[in-house]
DNA sequence: TATGAATGAGTCTTCATTCAT
DNA sequence: AATGAATGAAGACTCATTCAT
């Protein structure tokens, strides 16, 4: 059905395009058509690479998650204590969102919500190739031996290390969503210093140290 | 067009139903004759009352925000203390979740995803009469007061009392998210302990107490 | 899927118009644009009475046959000997198909093997909800009592009913395809004589009484 | 356009394969994609050595004729008496159906109706180079001089050939088709029998012997 | 005021055909 | 000579919206 021919490279540029369109009008409203002028192909060429508009988003999908994925993970690998790396994710929270929203790709991360939505109504009807909770659990994963290792080295309170990631993850979320509507509204560097003062007083157990 | 007829118990009805039909298939997805049979009545009489597709879904924005703060603001109007209430609006985001999710009802929150990008989108674009970055700052400045009265009172940490509240409720809005898709693999109770085990030995400064 | 409702005379219409579009192009070929404009309605009104293509042709399919099958059992419930019947019948065909092809219909006879083709494929790959088979099984029955008749009443040979019951309506058919073409070639009373002649002096079994 | 290059060989190919699949799914859904495929070679191929899908259509219209009348003109050309040839070509009808329904090749005697309704419809629009007329005149003059050769040996009636000549062959085709469809339902020995009977009763004088 | 039959603009998708390699 | 990637014209079908009743 979807023969993917060999131009790897005009896949992508497809996969681009249609992560513009779908962020900037929908997934729904993303037709095919604007889609391959974007890629500057023409309409039927997107079907030698994708068999359905499904596809294409499901292709989306899956970059998107990876790119993801990828960035934060570029963080945790360093090497450097756990707190310091918690900073940097949650700085970088920030950052990732300021840079998304500047100049033309100023829409790119709505594309997280049409994903959140499509993927999750999907999944609820079973028509899903693609698990949107698998993918979540995959970034829990990711960030999991992050808390361990805190933990373990002492620096984080001992509380149960699955639950802490999950609210850690999923208020960085939370935060890179307001964010994206609010940026004008706050002082970046403000905000960066009080997630972290709230994030990590509470995280971290050396004010134990004054008890 | 929209001649606004007196039955505004019928008005009601679409409403609710529209916001049933945009939850589960998604605005773009969700049809009028849809929406006119799940509320009793005929495609035609959704013009009486609206003059388009979009006018809908306006008043089903409108009356979802207004539900979602008077949730909220009964809870900040309580007269108890003000950590008390930030255990109590954590604790209630959690339950709010757990109880939209039950029964047939179970996808009605992502409307707040659909609302939220239709709405940005909207924006985006100009041709809103629903202005979403308003409503967000509704939802902050209901929320502000709390953490004023938390700061006076010696009970939160003296940080910018504007950047507190935003990061609280956008922290509130990723936890919903993801406990939404995750509820299952996870234990309610630890997640809201544990919740406000990060949060509040954060934003608390009683180690200071230890000093 | 297909509401149907009540205009049964514009479902009527609908079919008409689909029975010469689909003569004249195909079945695959016929649009559903020019069977809505030869409708006289609009595009979308023929899904207000149809789910699909399919659909429409399986209506037509239906009508056809039915038609085709009162024209000829008027003439087999007729009150006459069977030997005059079976001469009535073979002159019908002729003029049966000779009407069929004057004027602007000329070409609603070849919806015959339209109706053949398509309904003998769906049938052999299983979508059918017309049977092919089952019609003709029906048009067999229908001549059956006849060629009983004939033989109980000593004025057809002896032969197996079932099988002269399927040659002659073979026949039959095969006569009124090529005649179809074939028309402006030959004398058509000439032609009616010569049949009756050749199946006639050979089904009857009067000249046994020479012997 | 059609340069109509060496390789006759593939060019047979080619027009096999189309032959299959135009019986198969008709000539409008049979793709030229599928017919190159089925021919081993790739699509761009197909026009090489035809213009078009219609040129590809009235060359496997040519062939197949060709065949068809090379089988009965094998038949037709036997030194042996007219009566027998008549029965051999019945007997060689019901055969012929039966083989070509055997195994794959199931669905082949359709592309004789896609043919037929393809080739008519040609002719009417004007835009035929397969004068689907001349084929079937073709066919009359091939068996024009056994009826002939009946009648002038005093073994057929003295009726007009040309006549004869259109309804044994009409007959035959109208037998032929509705066999195709019903073999399972009846006993084919039987069926020759009988169609002998009612045709060579019918078409001897024999019985005026008796006079 | 309420209705639902009618409509056609708009979208996905298919496929014959072209053409650079 | 052979190929198959690219293309866009064409067509089935959907659905917001209108309007006669």
């Amino acid at each position: 059905m979807a023969p993917i021919p060999k131009d790897e490279n005009k896949r992508q540029r497809i996969i681009e395009a249609a992560l513009k369109v779908f962020a900037e009008v929908g997934v729904s409203n993303g037709k095919i058509a604007t889609i391959a002028k974007k890629a500057g192909i023409g309409k039927g060429t997107v079907y030698e690479y994708f068999s359905s508009k499904e596809d294409v988003f499901a292709a989306v999908f899956k970059v998107f998650f990876q790119k993801m994925m990828a960035g934060y993970n570029a963080l945790i690998q360093q090497d450097m204590d756990p707190v310091e790396k918690i900073e940097l994710i949650l700085d970088y929270t920030y950052d990732f969102f300021d840079e998304s929203l500047s100049g033309e790709n100023s829409a790119d991360w709505l594309i997280f919500l049409e994903i959140f939505l499509q993927g999750y109504r999907d999944e609820t009807h079973g028509d899903s190739k693609l698990s949107f909770k698998n993918i979540l659990h995959d970034l829990y994963r990711m960030f999991r031996p992050l808390i361990d290792d805190g933990i373990s080295k002492g620096a984080f309170k001992p509380l149960d290390a699955e639950h802490i990631t999950f609210i850690i993850f999923a208020a960085i979320d939370g935060i890179g969503l307001h964010y994206f509507i609010n940026r004008d509204h706050y002082d970046k560097e403000k905000l960066k210093q009080t997630t972290k003062d709230i994030y990590l007083r509470g995280l971290l157990n050396t004010q134990r140290k004054g008890t």
